[in-house]
DNA sequence: TTGAAACCTGAACCATGTTTCAAGTTATCG
DNA sequence: CGATAACTTGAAACATGGTTCAGGTTTCAA
């Protein structure tokens, strides 16, 4: 524990098999860190839902941080696939692309509550992938907007700041109406939610002056 | 650690001696906390920075998480305390406000990392402080928000998501160019940040209209 | 068929750090 | 002044759980 882990990682698996137990493996560590965080977690609790046996762990991962590492930047690069697809199925204007990408992020955080949990508890304890995953995001964001302001549907003098500002909102958002509710939702409280970013950012919150 | 944790606190100090100690021990472990996190941070290391025997921490806290729990909130009246008052200073109107709000946010994020960092990680240690601290932050927002409205300054149709949506900017952007940037910050990124947030919130992002 | 590499197994080892405790010391109050 | 409560002390007990290891088993290419 503790000390500068540079924890190399053993080769990865030259078989199918290997693979497999592997990819086994990270799906237990999965449901377990989601389900007890990062501390609460057992590598013993692991590899018994895993149904492979403890020192087969070390196989695979070189310590508990390793496979959490790991673990972060698949459930990162899970996150980025899932919601590039869905906004690739439409073609929106800046303003609905930027609703659609909440909306979708909500979707996913409400069904998926434990990788929510394990990214930002990766602040803790893996900053590197946390600060690397939320960048990516945020440069995400930023390329939109970008491609929103060519296409005169944005003002033009976006910048990072308010793709970190559009994010914030958006895990925020995430986080109070999707993982913290019931997981129905009678009220629609979600949608809601989705609805006041999306006023936000096209009119703020001034009074409105329509004509 | 881990079980169902109702860790009963021992009594409050009854002498003014008592008090002191347990100030000293909980000064010790916000630097603690805020330098290891609450993983890497040991008992023994809290005690020690404090000057204090091991065993009397446990003269006035029940655990490791016990004080944790009592830090946080510590914390977080402290925050909430700091806010107000910069805010109360001046009377402005409510954008302006927003601002004030974000810049004084800022301000202390970039002075007080560690509190930061604690109270974010909360959320994985002490679950309920931490809803708690970002409820009573909302809330406090959306009152801002409410009372803008009432003087017309503000559109009238806002809600608690609108609370939160704002507390997302603010903490992102926070972490984004007051935790994470070099603490002189030459480039003034968070002075821009600042006024960025405060384009959304007054026009949003979309194309300018004006007159 | 065979031998070597890859993989699997789980009991035991061991480091770490929380918690307890029995014996002092200091403060307070009748 | 006692005498009792409040507080202090740090060594030792203890629990937890990460990590290692020596000996199987499976796979697969030659």
């Amino acid at each position: 524990m503790a000390r500068t882990d540079l924890d190399t990682s053993p080769a990865p698996p030259a078989t199918e098999r290997g693979r497999r137990t592997r990819r086994k493996l990270l799906d237990a560590a999965t449901i377990e860190f989601g389900e007890r965080g990062f501390h609460e977690a057992s590598i013993a609790s692991i590899t018994r839902r895993a149904g492979v046996a403890l020192g087969s762990f070390y196989t695979y991962f070189g310590s508990k941080e390793a496979i959490f590492r790991d673990l972060v930047r698949d459930l990162s690069d899970g996150v980025r696939l899932a919601a590039a697809q869905r906004l690739a199925e439409r073609d929106l204007d800046a303003l609905d692309t930027e609703r659609a990408a909440l909306a979708a992020f909500m979707a996913f955080a409400r069904d998926h509550k434990e990788i929510y949990r394990i990214i930002d508890e990766s602040e803790f304890v893996d900053p590197d992938s946390y600060r690397a995953h939320y960048e990516k995001t945020a440069e995400r964001i930023l390329g939109r907007l970008r491609a929103g302001a060519e296409a005169g549907e944005l003002r033009n003098d976006l910048e990072e700041a308010h793709a970190w500002a559009i994010m914030g909102m958006n895990v925020f958002l995430g986080l109070r109406y999707a993982v913290w509710n019931e997981s129905d939702d009678t009220s629609g409280a979600a949608e809601r939610a989705v609805q006041a970013a999306n006023t936000i950012l096209s009119d703020g919150i001034g009074p409105s002056k329509r004509d």
